[in-house]
DNA sequence: AGCATTTAATAAGTATGAGTTATCAGATTG
DNA sequence: CAATCTGATAACTCATACTTATTAAATGCT
């Protein structure tokens, strides 16, 4: 004799309280009536509680299966909807994604994946920080983010990277710089200017790029400020505190009285990779990878 | 291969869900470890979901297998519930509704709450648990209690609130505090003291508070101690140890060696409020609902 | 390196019990 | 009082939830 209900007494329940007829309930179950009434029997025993008045000729809840039967429609309905919500998990339609990114990601590649997001999984979570490349791969590896927007030559062992998009470098120069998109020959140009630059520990591949595209026109720039924001940097170019190299996407999205000069000659270019954890289970982040690199 | 999931899969599942290793969970249910990865690996069948990530040296859940947990713990505790109502219901008794509280509300809120309960619906059991504002709440989530008593901003989604209970603050000095009631003119005065505190996890709301009390006042207390309990303050209190700012209430119910001086004044009040989970389906709890807000 | 000890999965056998059919006893109906 | 319902009981069977024995792979220890 078992002495644990199940969820098969729960269906058997149902049907008799909805019947309130054994061979009936039997019939709708495909299974036997002795069948039927053994299994009752056997719940009754294992709840210690009489569900149903059989008098030879009707059967009837008694008011502790009355109650029981509101509870078991309920629990069968949440677990109904929890086996739904399930699948919808397992294919990543229902869940959260952590993004970290750099600022400049913000201008075209987030607000295009979210938007694609909101369009094919509109019933999924994010949530956005803006983070330096460093604190993006720990946060990866650590778990405590799913995908980064980071601009590495490089990825430690354990996360996996792909390129998304590859931008030009734009000079920026102040409104009133005696050279500009007119009379623009080459970075050389701009040879004994002041530079401001990202940090080198906010993003190292993006400092040795600008320095090789300096380097590839035979001077070393000088470096007057560094800063990890954007806006600062475009601030004091706008004050003549010097000039700057940036990814071109950076000119949309700030409203700043500084001029962009696309250095379309040159060949190296801003990549910007988004990075992940090989191992990370979150279903939504395959489905993100998939509309990120179109696969 | 049954086509069906039953109780029995449920906690199967948890016990590996909580163990993360199958033979310590095969232990744990007194079944043999191969039998326990037979039935997980035929619950995944059934569901057409993986839930565990095994590794031959470790096992984690998936985040389908995550959500379910959390489901199946909430479908648990109400089945058990429900087994208690129901021997209830079959004795003639009406059932049973579960309190969590915060010590603070046991003063005057709770006795209040039972009397009328004794009197209107002689035969409800209770059971009372002093648990903290976070405690309540996931208890509440978790259908492991039917009402709360906690000091909370905001409650969340699933849950409603309401307020019951509002009190003044009160000052708590030693009896041979230089000031007292007689020469008090406000909190200012204790800027040098030391403050005994409720910890910021029992409730942040109290905290938040007390902090927002003093910063009115124009100082910042230095937090000496943290407790999450009333009587311990209060012995530091009388110990000379430092004073502390608590709800009003709780000056009944302990004998101790302090003076409380009501902080009338200031407009800052503890805000006790009942939270329940909005589809919870105990007919006590409408009951117990109507008696604390008076409809 | 290599041996001992983990882990979970697989294979094969067993025995419990959910289901079956056959039957019964009581109630209702003509 | 047959005929025909009802649900309960008895005896049997077969599916399957378990068991034990074993495997393959990973980790730890010397």
């Amino acid at each position: 004799m078992s002495y644990q209900i199940e969820l098969r007494h729960f269906t058997y329940f149902l049907a008799v309280a909805e019947e309130l007829h054994f061979r009936k309930a039997a019939e709708r179950l495909f299974i036997s009536q002795p069948g039927l009434s053994t299994q009752i029997k056997q719940m009754e025993a294992i709840l210690g509680v009489q569900l149903f008045e059989r008098d030879k000729k009707k059967v009837a809840l008694t008011a502790a299966g009355s109650f029981l039967k509101g509870e078991i429609e309920f629990i069968m309905n949440h677990l109904q909807q929890t086996k739904k919500q399930l699948k919808l998990i397992d294919k990543g339609h229902l869940g959260e994604i952590r993004i970290g990114f750099l600022g400049s990601a913000m201008q075209k590649v987030i607000p295009d994946l979210l938007l694609k997001l909101k369009d094919r999984f509109p019933k999924v979570h994010t949530s956005l920080e803006e983070l330096s490349n460093h604190a993006q791969v720990n946060a990866l590896l650590k778990d405590k983010l799913d995908i980064g927007f980071v601009r590495l030559a490089r990825v430690p062992k354990g996360l996996d990277h792909q390129t998304v998009y590859e931008d030009t470098f734009s000079l920026v120069v102040p409104m009133d710089s005696h050279i500009d998109g007119s009379n623009f020959k080459g970075v050389h140009q701009f040879a004994e200017n002041d530079f401001i630059l990202f940090s080198q520990d906010y993003s190292s591949l993006y400092f040795d790029t600008v320095m090789s595209i300096c380097e590839d026109a035979n001077f070393s720039p000088k470096v007057s400020h560094k800063s990890v924001h954007a806006l600062t940097i475009f601030k004091l170019v706008e004050n003549g505190l010097g000039v700057s190299i940036v990814p071109t996407a950076l000119q949309y999205g700030f409203k700043m009285q500084v001029q962009f000069i696309e250095l379309k000659t040159i060949k190296q270019r801003a990549i910007l990779s988004v990075a992940w954890k090989a191992d990370n289970r979150n279903p939504v982040l395959k489905q993100c990878l998939n509309l990120l690199l179109g696969r």
